[in-house]
DNA sequence: ACCTGAACACCGTTCAAGT
DNA sequence: ACCTGAACACCGTTCAAGT
């Protein structure tokens, strides 16, 4: 009986694993202007000052926030064609790197700002590269050599984070009535509190990927043909 | 002489215009984090609450920059025979997509932070349409309709945007040495304070406009010829 | 038309000290 | 090992009032 205290409210000490946590639930709540370090310290029960013993700063924390957003990406659906294709090399390497990117949209949605979660602690260097470890692994089987997968990865990052990030910052403006003059003319629901997404957003997702898979497809099959120069 | 003071030194009354120029030049120089309204009013010799007259805020402030950081983008470089073949319908639209992306490019470069202020102006709707304008023109000669156009347009625009945001905040990361363990191996110029480049960025952005134009160039093929499933 | 002065309700971070 | 208390140096925005 010597761990808290004894049945009264205060004093819960907290781990790392906590903080992350309790940042987590305020990011998805209020999103990413709202997530201070103070607000979370209120949350904690805690003086804001006693953060800071367990992250150097808020981005430290952030970063870790970013990981564990992509963690998701872990449990990509795969058909059992898939999962059978996949110890043989050269598996359908298509459909495993679209579906790469979809959980990689997906994970990014399960959280309200998400997407620009992740791109910052990936552009500083801190975090979150799991995305881009999947995928470059996903494009390799197409024949192509790493450094060629890992900047094609790179892409479709960039790509999928600048699309999910345009759609949640829309879902935000929208639902805070900043919209303004045109691009918002559909009477759908009216408040998307749950993490939703725009109409047709999901297509023109579709499409960038394809055209991406496209694009390396056509690099692939340059690359195999005997000697056909690229125009 | 009923003008401003009779050669005294404050006292300097400012346009709309002037308060642009002025955070475009704090933005250029010290970065987003320190475009703060408080010291734009310092910097013009004025109180912030006097801002809050020419702009209803923050946001729209940061529009108005983003809008001004991609006008850039009209000054594409041409060749001459994307002049002459620009009047003639179906002109090489490869080519000219691929210039109206490194225009893009550029134009964002021009400033310090330029892809996450345009970025973030974009996906609120309050401006920087201009790019995605002149790319979805620029495509739709290859024989896309509107709406195709449009969002190829949007996904060379995102990749854009996301590829030079994390170049930029490489940038600056490096510059602050807030580097993490990796990612951070080259023994270059030791402080980027122009507003350079990474040094193999410019592969890797080619690598991307390459995937989706060539992504795009399958589509339209397999829209002109006859009948052929695509797979 | 353009600005001042003063206030409101906040921020992230540091650091000595406590248990 | 984990936290308090107090302080430092800031934020964006509002609003009555001035010229």
């Amino acid at each position: 009986m010597t761990q808290p205290g004894s049945g009264a409210a205060k004093a819960a000490r907290h781990t790392r694993e906590d903080v992350v946590v309790a940042a987590l639930g305020i990011l998805d709540q209020y999103g990413l202007a709202d997530l201070t370090m103070r607000r979370l310290a209120a949350i904690l029960d805690v003086q804001p000052s006693a953060l800071y013993w367990h992250f150097a700063n808020k981005q430290t924390l952030l970063a870790s926030i970013a990981d564990r957003i992509v963690e998701r990406v872990r449990f990509v659906p795969q058909t059992d064609d898939e999962l059978t294709a996949a110890s043989v090399t050269g598996g359908q390497w298509q459909g495993a790197t679209r579906a790469e990117a979809y959980a990689l949209r997906d994970a990014l949605l399960a959280f309200r700002d998400g997407a620009e979660v992740v791109s910052s602690a990936l552009a500083l260097g801190l975090g979150a590269a799991l995305p881009i470890t999947r995928l470059t692994a996903s494009i390799r089987p197409g024949g192509f050599d790493r450094r060629t997968s890992g900047i094609a990865a790179a892409a479709i990052v960039h790509f999928v984070l600048g699309h999910v990030s345009h759609e949640q910052q829309r879902l935000q403006a929208d639902s805070l009535g900043v919209v303004a003059e045109a691009a918002s003319a559909n009477p759908t629901s009216a408040h998307p509190t749950t993490a939703g997404s725009v109409p047709q957003a999901v297509e023109s997702f579709e499409f960038g990927i394809s055209l991406l898979i496209a694009g390396l497809d056509v690099q692939h099959r340059q690359a195999s043909e005997p000697t056909t120069k690229p125009v």
